[in-house]
Formats: C-alpha cells, structure tokens, sequence
DNA sequence: TGTTGGCATGTGCACGGTCACAATTGTGAA
DNA sequence: TTCACAATTGTGACCGTGCACATGCCAACA
C-alpha cells in the first residue's frame, strides 16, 4: 500500500483527514486528547498518521495557541562547574513536554548577556532559567522589562523566583569542618563577587567564621577556574600564614591543590582543602577532595518545576523544602600539622 | 508619549503597519532587510517598532517559511568529557543565526535515543548534530528514516557527514610517544566500544603498536568515567607487568591515577599515563597529565559550518583540512624505571 | 411526542508572518 | 508630452493548527 498524496511538502492534518475520512478537526481532537471521540474513529486517524507518518508541525500549533512550549536556559557553561545540572534541567523540562533552548554566555559583560537574553527572547521562549545566577544578569533582564518568568538554579533565597537550595549552609558547614579539625588560620578562594551564589557562599564562610569566633582574612575573588586556584596558590603560599582553604568550587580546588603539590606541601598533612559541588572528578583528586554535595538532578527538576508552576497561571508558587547540600569528607582535610 | 493599541496581545506587523502608515508588507520589508525601500519609511517604520517593543512571532515566520532554523543537538552529557563542544556549537550556530535545541540521551539503550531523536525531530529541526557518536546512534537514525541531514562531531572519517577530525593520529601520537620514552609493556583503556571516536582511538593505539613492533596487550573497555578508570586501575595493579598506560579520555585517566596513587605508586616514576581531550583540568592533574588535545571550538564552528552547507542545498560539502590532534606533553609521562 | 442534554463531529476563522502578483509612483529618454 | 521601465508600495492568499460555535445524533425523561 502506497502512499497518496503529500506531494513535496510535510502531510498536515488535511491531508490525514481527507484520508481518514473525518473533518480536520477530528485530527486535531486525535492529537490533543479529546475525550470525546470514538474509539474506531480515533483508531482510523492514527492508522492514517502512522501509514503518512505524520508529525505535527510545532510552528503552527505553537502560532495557533499562543504558546510556543518552549524554555530558555542562559547558561555559563564555559566558566563554571557541573555540567550535570544542565543535562537535569532539560531532561525534566522534556519530560514536562516543553523544549529547551540555550543560550551561552561566552563572557560576562552586559552587552553579552544582553545578546544571549535577546537571541532567548526572539525565539518567544515562555520562561527562562538562569544558571549562571550573576547579579547582571538579573539586572539586565529588568532592564530589558523582559515579562517572562524566570528562575534560578542557585540563590541566596532572596530572590522570589528561585530555589531555596541553601548555599550559605552548605558554606558553613564546609567551614565547621576545618574549624572543628583544629584549623585557625582558614582563606576562602571565593567565587566572582557578582554571582549570587558566590557572594552566598562566601558570608557563609564569614558568618560560621564570625560565629565560632576564629579570626578571619579575606576572601580572595577568583572566576571558578581551576587555573586561577593555581594561580592564586602560588601567591598564597609564598607566606605560609595558613593552614587550610576553603574553596568556592572543586576546580579552584583542583588548581589549588597542583599549587600546593609544586609548592612541596604535604596534603592533607601541610594543608587541608575543601571544595563545594562534588563534580564527578572530586572523588578521584589526590587526596580525594572534602567538598560539598549538591543533588543537582533533583535541583534541575524542582527548578523546572517551579517555572512551570509559574507559566500555568497565577498558581502561588509552592516552595518546597530547601535543598540542604551536604558535606562530603573525604582525604584532602586533616587536624593541623604542628 | 504612550503606546496606543496593544491590548493584550503581543504586537504584530499589522500593528505597526497601522501606526507607521504603511501596509503590512513593508513591514515584513524591513524586516527582511528587502533592497527597494525608501529610507525615510525605513526609518520611520524602524521607529513605531521601537516604540512598540516590536518582535517578530518566531513561530508565524517558522510557519510561513517553512523553516524553523532549528538545529538539534544530541548529546550524552553525563557520561562525556569536554563541555565546550557544547558550547562552541551553540555560538556558532547562534551566530549564524540558527536556534539550537539540545536533547540529551539518559542512557546509553536504543529506546533512548530513539527518544531523544523524536524529541527532536518533533520540533521539526532542520538539522541535527551529535555530539556523542555511537554506532547505535546511527542505526537509529537510519531506522526512523530520519530525511534532515545530520553531523557529527567526532568521527572515523567513514561517514559522509563528519567532519575529518583524525582521531587515529592522535591516539598514535600518544601511543608513539609511551613507546619513544622506553616502555614496551602498555595497556590501553578504552572506550565504549560502540562510540566511533573510542574505536578509532583504539584502533590508533593497535595500529602504532603493531607498527613498531610492540607486543600488544588487549584493551580494556571502559565506560569514559573516572570511577571507571578508577575501579580498573584497582584491577590491573593487582599485576604490576605494565609501565604505561594510554586512557581514551581524561576522566579514565584521572581515576587511574587515584588507583596509582592509593596502590602507593610513584607518579610517573612508576607509571606512565596519557590521557585524551585536554580538559581544562588535565593540566591542574597531579601530576599533570599528557594527553591529546583538540581544539574543540574550532570543531563547533566547522561542525555547523558543514551542517549549514548541507542545509542550503546540494552545495557540495567543502571538507576542510582534518584537524590534527595535538600531543601535549606534561608531567604524568617519564621513561619506564627499571 | 417533544424536550433536554451530552456526545461526536463539522465549519469557518484567527494566529502573524511571507509570497506572488498587482498597483502606484518616479525618472529619464524620445 | 508621452512612454518605457525601475523603484517602491499595496492586496490578498496561504502556511498548519486550535478555538468558538454550530450541527447532527441518540438516549433519557416528562
């Protein structure tokens, strides 16, 4: 049995219907799950889609409805961490019958931003998760009096649209740790100062550091990368004033740690690290990187969800409980060496 | 001055036609850039545009047209090294003005891709790159006579549709340089057998080592992890009767490594290893790892270079130079101890 | 028997662009 | 002045789908 008609454009419900022997309206009932409809005529219409093998064309639907079913992700791939919570956000969006589009920011100037939001906008996306929470970028997307809702992956919970994952608990408790080992003389390798969560992390380390009334120095910015641990490790250890590090991110730590390594340290016994994320890798450093476990998949899904919840409707949205990461020790913290 | 009609909706051509005073075609003119218009209407249709917060329906154009300028990535993000390809994709398709829809496969098993694939093919892409070349991926695409053309990132070079990265060169450059350094007994961790780009780079591996006369042990067939190269460096180090190794990627190389190190070996005193991808980290490895890098957004941008020339017409694919993998020598390599 | 109402299906238009073609205007040469 | 022709602009149909509304059918009930 051959085939009849599309000629050389894509079969549309038309064509299905005229086969089927139903209006095209019929097929469009098919398609969205109408519930009434006979069961022998829907049986015939998908006989027929199947014979054409018909797919339904998303520019028209998304035309016709108003909605284009689609979600941006602006995204930072380049600079920062996990890569897994990129892959959680789309597969829960895809799960939830929505599209994906992302967006890279290849620097962190406004003007880049501004694109990236632009080239989201253009393609009507109806929502926007930000996954490289920097404060520009909340600035811009007020700037542009972009009407869209939007969500971030991590915050400080002062924002509306975004998860209550606690960072600055998770910063204190990486802090506790080294406190609680003997450590005094403590440096945070912090993230750059405007990213949300960076800043979050950092009065973490502030405040447990306040709190448990051991004397503090200032945080050193770094931008995430490992090369700039390295970096900053060479400069550090010149002085050897300190006796642990508290990294913003493992590949700070990572970099580091190479520094301490060059430097002829002893890890953990002339230094302890601890790093915050728990990339994959972390557990194969040497020694084995103490750092601090985010469960990103649930995140990208509780993250979607919560945009979802905003799409449909003035629904208040319903905060969940917050994520609370969880420290992972491992060999790359010990007591101080004296 | 206010803005005058938009109700509800977002504004429309009509719209601005209306209060520009001209017709909606010369709008869509503007818009598409057209030769003959006159620059003072030019001008001032540009101008209600601005005032509206004018922005063409991405899916009535789509629909119109009859393209989407869509491309659909597929990648396996989870279980692959470097993230930048990503990356690189995605801005070299943006700036050619292409949108980019990623799916990424969960697993590894047919249905999945098949999944991923229609989940793509649904939004009715009109290109398709994947990042993460598999055998099955293929077959698949095969199967569900799938008809927009598609790249690939990696690969043999057996493919048309591929670009000619010589994936065998650069695993016989690391396998050159173990043999150059003095080791004869060298173990080779793959990757999943049914990735192109893990075939070609054992077979790489094999080929070197046949050529210069070096007794070959069988490869192991890894999964492109670290806990991988991690639990199979446990089980080599069992029987120390090899002096190098070559790993199909960084992450197998960095677990290896923690096996070495926990096994009490002597890095690279007692152990060579060449890893391949060049991550970031790679360099901030202890120590750091020699390995073979590509340039990865070079590939992305000829990656959608190749797939826009198939797009606009039977243009004849202007295959570029293949990209040589280069070998970067660092610490983790040294003659065998005797 | 007529009325009511739910189910199953059909009709026509709207969505916001683009395309083909027609109409109008402007320009230079005969 | 008039004509040919290019430059500029307008008109209406069309892309594929969903929505509002209308219609036909059949069963239940007064």
């Amino acid at each position: 049995m051959t085939i009849e008609l599309p000629k050389g454009r894509a079969p549309s419900i038309r064509d299905v219907a005229r086969l089927a022997g139903v209006s095209h309206q019929t097929v469009s009932r098919v398609l969205n799950d109408h519930p009434s409809i006979r069961d022998s005529t829907k049986a015939k219409v998908l006989q027929v889609m199947e014979d054409l093998q018909y797919r339904p064309n998303r520019a028209a639907r998304a035309l016709s409805r108003g909605r284009s079913r689609t979600i941006g992700l602006l995204s930072a791939e380049s600079a920062y961490g996990p890569a897994s919570s990129i892959a959680a956000i789309q597969d829960a969006a895809q799960e939830a019958g929505y599209y994906v589009n992302t967006a890279n920011l290849t620097s962190v100037d406004t003007e880049s931003i501004e694109a990236a939001l632009e080239h989201l906008m253009n393609q009507s996306v109806e929502g926007i998760v930000v996954i490289a929470p920097q404060v520009r970028v909340f600035d811009a997307l007020e700037q542009l009096s972009i009407d869209v809702p939007f969500v971030t992956l991590q915050s400080t919970g002062r924002l509306d649209n975004s998860l209550s994952v606690d960072q600055m608990t998770g910063a204190r408790q990486a802090t506790r740790h080294l406190i609680d080992l003997g450590h005094r003389s403590i440096y945070h390798l912090a993230g750059p100062q405007d990213w949300i969560e960076a800043e979050a992390r950092m009065r973490g380390f502030l405040d447990e550091m306040w709190e448990m009334d051991v004397p503090t120095m200032a945080p050193i910015l770094g931008d995430w990368t490992a090369d700039f641990g390295y970096r900053a490790g060479r400069e550090l250890l010149r002085r050897r004033d300190f006796t642990a590090i508290f990294a913003s991110n493992d590949l700070m730590a990572l970099g580091f740690m190479h520094a301490c390594r060059e430097a002829g340290l002893d890890l953990p016994r002339d230094m302890s690290i601890v790093g915050y994320d728990d990339i994959p890798e972390a557990a194969h450093f040497w020694p084995p990187l103490t750092t601090v476990r985010q469960d990103f998949a649930v995140l990208g899904r509780r993250c979607i969800a919560l945009l979802l919840s905003n799409l449909s409707g003035g629904v208040p949205i319903e905060r969940s409980d917050p994520i609370i990461p969880e420290l992972i020790v491992r060999g790359s913290t010990a007591p101080p060496a004296f």
